[in-house]
Order: C-alpha cells, then sequence, then structure tokens
DNA sequence: CTGTTAGCGCCTTCAG
DNA sequence: CTGAAGGCGCTAACAG
C-alpha cells in the first residue's frame, strides 16, 4: 500500500503539504503543488477511505435504505437506484446499499458506526417507525415519499394527488362517463403506504369536477388469474369505461386481460396506467400513461441532500417537494373527438 | 459520539478489553464480559467504522459493480442486488454501489482507496477490459458473468447452454419441427455479451440433434414497431414454428405481438421465454419459460466471495460455476401430444 | 485473565 | 508558503 507519505519522499515535502495539495484548503507554491502532484500519479497513490474518514470525519458515503424485500414494489426501484448513483458519484461520493429489512437498525447503524454522512430513505409508509429515528440521527435525511409525519425531515415525491386528476381529466375529455380504478397495489393493504391513497383523492376530485362516475376495484397480485377475476369486476357495470391503473405492476396483466376478453383498450375503452415512459413504450400496445418520473425525484432528492450537507448554504424552505407527472397519449386510449 | 474509552470508562476496565470483548479475540472473564457488555447497551456504544477499517485492514464492505447505464439491459439485475445485499449482511457485510460507466477506474479506485474487502463485478462482457485490472488488485473479486478469459478470476452464471437446449428439447417434445429465435438483447451486438452466443450454441446443438430447422430473428429494441417488424420476419416461413425469446426484455412485446396478429401462442405456436419465473407468472398469458435464477447465481456468487475472504477455508477449485436452469411449462406453450 | 503501548493513514492546528 | 506534531478510534502485539 502506498501511503501519503511515501508520495512526500518522493515529492521531496512534507506529509502534510501533500495533505494540503490534495484538499487545496491552504496555497501551495506551483513548484512544490507539481512536485506533489507527479510524485502522487507516478505512485498512482489513492487515500485510504478509512484514515480520511478517521480524521476528517467525512465518509464520502451516502447511506441508501431500499425497500427490497419488505415490499412487492421492488420493481420499479432501479431508475432511483441509477439517478442517485449517479448524482452521488457527481458530488464524489458513494453509495452504501442498506435494505430496508433491518428497519430502523438499520439507520442506527449507518449512523452509529459513522459508516456515511447523509441518508437516503425509500419506501416510506405513511406511519413509519423509522422517521423518527430517522429524524434524531445528526445526520442529513432525505425521504422519498411523503408520511403522515415526516418529523422536520425533507421529503420529495411524485405529486400522486396531480397524476389521479391528469388521467381523470384526460378520461372526461375523451367522453368516457365513469372511472375504474384497478390494479392498486397490494401492499397498500398490507403495508401502509400512502401514495394510492393520494392518487385516489386526486382522480376521485376530479372525476366529481367533471361529473363522472369513480369507482375501485382490488388489487390485482402477480399472476394471471388475479387480473383476470379483477377486470372482470370492473367491466361488470358494463357501458365503456374509462380505467385508471394506478400501479405499473398491474398495468401489463389488466391490458391483456382486457384484450383477451376482446374489450380492446384504445376502441372499446380507454386505458391509463401509472407507470414510467419507459414502461409505457414497451408495452405492445403502448400504454397511455401518467409518469412516474423517478429520475427526476431522485435528481431533486439529492440535490436537497447535498444542501443539507453543505453547512454554509442555506437549507431549502419548503419540507415536501413534489414533483409533477406528465400525461403521454399512446395507444390505449380512444381518439379525441 | 460514544467511543470505547467510554465504555471502558463505565465499565471501570481498560479500553482494549473492550476491544475483546466485542471481537471475542482472547478470553474474558465472565464478570468482566458481563460489565462491558452491560456498558455497551447502556451507552449504545458503535464501533466506528473508519477507525476500525484503519486499525484491521478489513472494512466489511463488499464493492458491487452493476451495469448501470452501461447497458439496456439493467432491468433485470434487481433479484440481484436483493440477493447479493442479503448474503452480504448475512456475513455482516455492508454492500458499496458502483456503477459501470466508471469502468476500470471504479475497481481501481474500490481498491486502491481500501474502500472495501472484496468486490463482486456484474455485466461481464467477453472481452472485457476490466478483467486484467480486476485480477491485479489484490481484493478477491468474483465476476457475475462468464468471460472469454477470466484471467485465474472465479465465475458464476447461469448455464446458458443448458437454457438453449432446454428450451429447444422441449419444442421437440411438443411437435414443432422449427425453431425461431427472436428478440436477442440489443446489447449483443453493441456491447460484447456473450451468453446469447453460448444460449445459441445450445439451442442449435439441441435444433440439430433433434433434426429441427433452427433461425435467428434481428433483436427487438423497446418500443411497439420493432417488435411488431421481428415478429412479421419470425412468422414469414409460414408453419407452426417453437418461437424463443431469450430475452426477458423481449418476452411481453412478441408475446402481444403475436396474439395482436392472432397468432396464439399456446394454439397456434409456442412460445418460451428466457427470464425469471417471476415475470413468467405476472404475464398475461403466463408464459412458459426457462428460469435465469438469479438469486441462486448469486448466492453461489456469495458463497465463493465468502470463501475467498477467508484465508483459512481452501478455495473452490473449480473457476467457472454454472447454475442449471430449469423449464416450466406455463400457458404459452401447445398441450403435449 | 487484563492492562499498556504502538501504530493504522490522514487531517489540521500550531510554529516558523 | 512549508514542516512538525498531535490526535481521530480502534486493533493487536507485548507485558505482566
Amino acid at each position: 500500500m502506498v501511503t501519503s507519505r511515501d508520495v512526500a519522499r518522493v515529492a521531496g515535502v512534507s506529509q502534510s503539504t501533500v495533505s494540503y495539495v490534495m484538499s487545496g484548503r491552504r496555497s501551495i507554491s506551483p513548484q512544490t503543488r507539481k512536485r506533489v502532484l507527479d510524485a502522487i500519479d507516478q505512485l498512482t497513490y489513492q487515500p485510504n477511505a478509512g484514515a480520511r474518514a478517521l480524521a476528517s470525519q467525512r465518509t464520502q458515503v451516502v447511506g441508501l435504505v431500499v425497500p427490497f424485500g419488505a415490499s412487492a414494489d421492488t420493481a420499479g426501484i432501479l431508475p432511483f437506484l441509477e439517478t442517485i448513483a449517479g448524482c452521488a458519484r457527481a458530488e464524489d461520493h458513494d453509495v452504501l446499499l442498506v435494505t430496508a429489512d433491518e428497519g430502523a437498525a438499520g439507520l442506527t447503524r449507518l449512523a452509529g458506526r459513522a459508516l456515511c454522512d447523509a441518508i437516503v430513505l425509500m419506501g416510506i409508509e405513511a406511519v413509519d417507525a423509522r422517521i423518527p429515528v430517522a429524524a434524531e440521527l445528526g445526520v442529513p435525511v432525505i425521504l422519498i415519499g411523503v408520511p403522515d409525519d415526516s418529523a422536520g425531515l425533507h421529503c420529495v415525491d411524485l405529486d400522486f394527488a396531480l397524476a389521479g386528476e391528469l388521467a381523470v381529466d384526460e378520461l372526461a375529455g375523451l367522453g368516457h362517463d365513469r372511472v375504474v380504478l384497478i390494479g392498486h397495489p397490494a401492499e397498500v393493504i398490507d403495508r401502509d403506504l400512502n401514495y394510492v391513497r393520494r392518487f385516489q383523492r386526486g382522480s376521485a376530485a376530479a372525476a366529481r369536477r367533471h361529473g363522472l362516475g369513480h369507482s375501485v376495484v382490488d388489487p390485482v397480485p402477480p399472476g394471471t388469474d388475479a387480473a383476470r377475476a379483477a377486470v372482470e369486476r370492473a367491466l361488470a357495470d358494463g357501458g365503456r369505461p374509462g380505467i385508471v391503473v394506478p400501479n405499473s405492476q398491474a398495468v401489463e396483466p389488466v391490458l391483456h386481460t382486457l384484450i383477451e376478453r376482446g374489450v380492446v383498450p384504445g376502441r372499446d375503452v380507454s386505458l391509463i396506467g401509472l407507470c414510467t415512459d419507459a414502461d409505457a413504450e414497451a408495452s405492445v400496445p403502448a400504454v397511455t400513461n401518467v409518469s412516474l418520473e423517478p429520475r427526476d425525484v431522485s435528481r431533486r432528492a439529492m440535490h436537497i441532500l447535498f444542501q443539507l450537507l453543505d453547512r454554509d448554504g442555506q437549507h431549502p424552505a419548503e419540507l415536501v417537494e413534489l414533483v409533477a407527472p406528465r400525461l403521454t397519449r399512446r395507444e390505449t386510449t380512444v381518439p379525441p373527438p
């Protein structure tokens, strides 16, 4: 292992000078600076992370708590991970992955052992036991998701109420006279997620405003039979409903169950999914969707987190930041009148 | 911050005794042991990870290099991450996430800065510039994927050749007289992944053995038009082909494009996908599939990695370990004769 | 069985 | 502008 002392010896300076060259925390003459930099890359020196963390009290690591295992909704988190990792690297930080099945213990471990400088907490439940713990950690925390009580922590999430409105506004404009929500994530029942509530509140309000019927059908767990049963119930009232599927996992099963039954979205009914644009485009037929914007949400979360890490810069005033979804017309909604 | 010195003071012992109680690396009398443990949980002491790493030269961290961004095949990696994180925690390790877009630099950073004790490298290309680098790192490395030359590194992967055989054997048994492979991942062309080659080798060999025709159709990038074009070409020769889709991303698009064309898998043709059982079951109709077994592959990889980390235990003799896939009949293959 | 001590590699104050 | 020196919190010899 090559240390900063080795670099110092080769450059003919003291070890502290090497340190100052790397941190830039005091001015160095161009000559010695060059000698040090040359030595560094001659020896391919890299600072030891543990030593640096010990001395500086900063790890350059962001802890990321992901809802693996805890929920079935594990599917949509990849773009979050990807974006979070990218933003972290852009600020010279690494990402330490912690699974949610550790619960609050994962948080206290991250902070107590000084494994990271800041924490991103995903899979937030409406009433989440980890939040009071997170709030007392003494480490900046950002929540992706909005709990009932954030205990003063900053949150970022999609504006699910607006998402519900967008979907219903579109269906009203297409001439449907009733709206059926179908295929809520099954976790809504087991766990205490609240984004579906927010979505329903938005869609119900919009339906009322447009004078449309508004009903809700049971969750669609994975498996073809469940999808078929749910679709059956959704179509029971007859007519030409506008169907909304606020669960990216259920969009394809519902869509293809409809087709299998001879009810073709885009002709007989309209179907709008709540899913990423990528998922919507990959489907056959392509699904008209309200986007989940995981990348935007993640970017804003990381932006806030790094503001919180900067002791100088003032913190964002708003505690809750909502990202606006967009609706994109594709093949599963009927043509506009 | 509470340190082991605080614990020592409260317990009335020396600091090193606290350390030895925690590590168990020397015998301690039950009395002092208890006093120390009581002090530890009275103060809710947790050892500082940086200090421990510095002194012990072990970080208790596994570096995980994931193929985010580098490829389009980012979708199937969640179960890998989940399983890898779980196995790591089971051995009291954490996981540091590094994205592949850093290339070999990510590896040298992980090792050079002593950020981790071992590395899991995913998204392996047939000829992968990172492998010679990884082999010289002085840190145990496990590859998930098999390159042309592993440079002495251990690898784990699905047995893709066997996967190809299983699919073709099944189609032969169902009375199809030709096999069409359709929807290879587009990365095969851009990047230099080799698992599709292995799959094709297996399927071609099996087809020869059964006296079946064997042809290959272009990749299916995301988007409905591409899927439609590819299916068109696959059906061009007429008849009642057995279709194999060795790309989990393309399974649903191909399936529904066929249905859209009035060619119903399970009745007019047979379709076998290469995808996880979860994906196969979630589809409507459920897809007969050869499983990718990401959890098994990950578990074996982590098992080998921890063997490599144990200086005592002898290392696995075999450099390449292949996991056997399984075929499960569902709704997209015709009934057996 | 326990305490004392010397680092691990780096950051940062204090001297010059 | 640069060096010397102390200490971050822990592990692991070395003494008893």
